[in-house]
DNA sequence: TCATCAATGTTGACACTGTCAAGACAAAAG
DNA sequence: CTTTTGTCTTGACAGTGTCAACATTGATGA
């Protein structure tokens, strides 16, 4: 779909590029497990072990992809919070959540490799990604509005961040593992999104963090 | 850790039950995506190709270590259930999200062959054991009762239940992925626990649901 | 201009993997 | 005791990741 064909000649024009298309279709069309290198340099029209030379070994080459998630995933959170630059902490909150779900939606190959591979290299990679990006400062930042607009005792903020990450994530997994369309067939994104990252319901979340849960389950 | 020995006979005592042993072993070891029919063999002390005739293929094999891991999640979530069975609605849901998360902390090799191999063939294989072992059946009739409680509008009852789901998901994919730990240093589970699944907070969620999000945010 | 050199891509090899077919062995069934 | 069935082994094959050695290219610098 992506895989953008050179003339064959000695030196390949953007190897690195194409290897990165490449993985991109083989996860799409036979999932993460069964990315090899092998056949990314086939895809690409390259010798079996032209890919060592840009990215070192299989890890890394699954990292550049991981890392061309990010880009793209740090655009379209940016671009959701600019659209709202002016709104209240809530509302921001709301885009940035939104736009992380969507991203996992319109970018499943790129979203299984950055959060579901299994692959221990790759996910340490995401995670120091995701400190470098600025990605869990950005959150922090957009936290630590609501704790300002005096919305969310500061307590809880650390709390609050995790227990919205942890909602995203895990609507962005399920939604992209198939999983939510197996168990309530035609439910909708937008609606799942509606149910999860409501105005209403990020205040709330705020303000009942705390509470407790029954002493029957406490560890 | 579970790998039980036995006298080297050619009748090996119970062989899948060690070959699973051998698979927690590795997905601890060296992550989910490491996993070997060889190097399980191995470890449980028999030629290569004797899982093949236990658990066919690869996949087979993987699809027989989710099957013992939903078992334990059936137990364990039925366990806190059984703990709560005179409480509230919103008290035994809490049971069940917090069940859920629990067994991931504490199986987290099972937990990431069921939901983040990245695996094709055994996502479905994952899918069709929640449905058939009646996990989501489970999630539905609590969210029923609460539905009867009047404490939620029965047109909401999908979007709840999913919303609940992606929360409990969520945190135990972060969780077991370490990704809290290097975000938030120090942070406990059950601190988690409450703030994801804290009473008032699941008395909100249920009537919050349906009050949008904001109009630019759309899709 | 031309030699040099780093970057880029190739070839061949090795150990490892999943899978298959064929056979060896043990225990139960007749 | 023979047969049959279930269990495990052996050997082979193609595919994989990685490494070392080599070939080609384009740019650098005298």
């Amino acid at each position: 779909m992506t895989t953008t064909k050179v003339e064959p000649s000695y030196h390949h024009g953007d190897l690195p590029a194409a290897l990165l298309g490449a993985v991109g279709d083989i996860v799409a069309e036979k999932g993460a497990a069964n990315v090899s290198l092998r056949e990314a340099a086939r895809r690409a029209g390259v010798s079996h072990s032209a890919p060592a030379h840009h990215f070192g070994d299989k890890d890394g080459m699954l990292a550049a992809f991981c890392h061309q998630g990010f880009d793209v995933l740090g655009e379209q959170v940016g671009a959701a919070l600019s659209v709202v630059a002016d709104a209240s902490p809530e509302v921001r909150i709301q885009a940035a959540g939104v736009a992380y779900v969507r991203f996992a939606a319109e970018h499943p190959a790129h979203f299984d490799v950055m959060f579901r591979t299994g692959l221990g290299t790759v996910e340490e990679a995401s995670h120091d990604e995701m400190k470098n990006t600025g990605a869990m400062d950005l959150l922090k930042e957009l936290v630590g509005e609501m704790v300002e607009a005096g919305r969310l005792p500061a307590e809880h903020a650390e709390h609050f961040a995790v227990s919205l990450w942890a909602s995203a994530h895990g609507l962005a997994s399920l939604w992209v593992d198939g999983a939510i369309a197996h168990m309530f067939p035609g439910m909708t994104l937008d609606e799942l999104l509606d149910a999860a990252f409501g105005e209403a319901m990020l205040m709330f979340r705020a303000t009942s963090l705390g509470e407790g849960i029954a002493p029957e389950l406490q560890g």
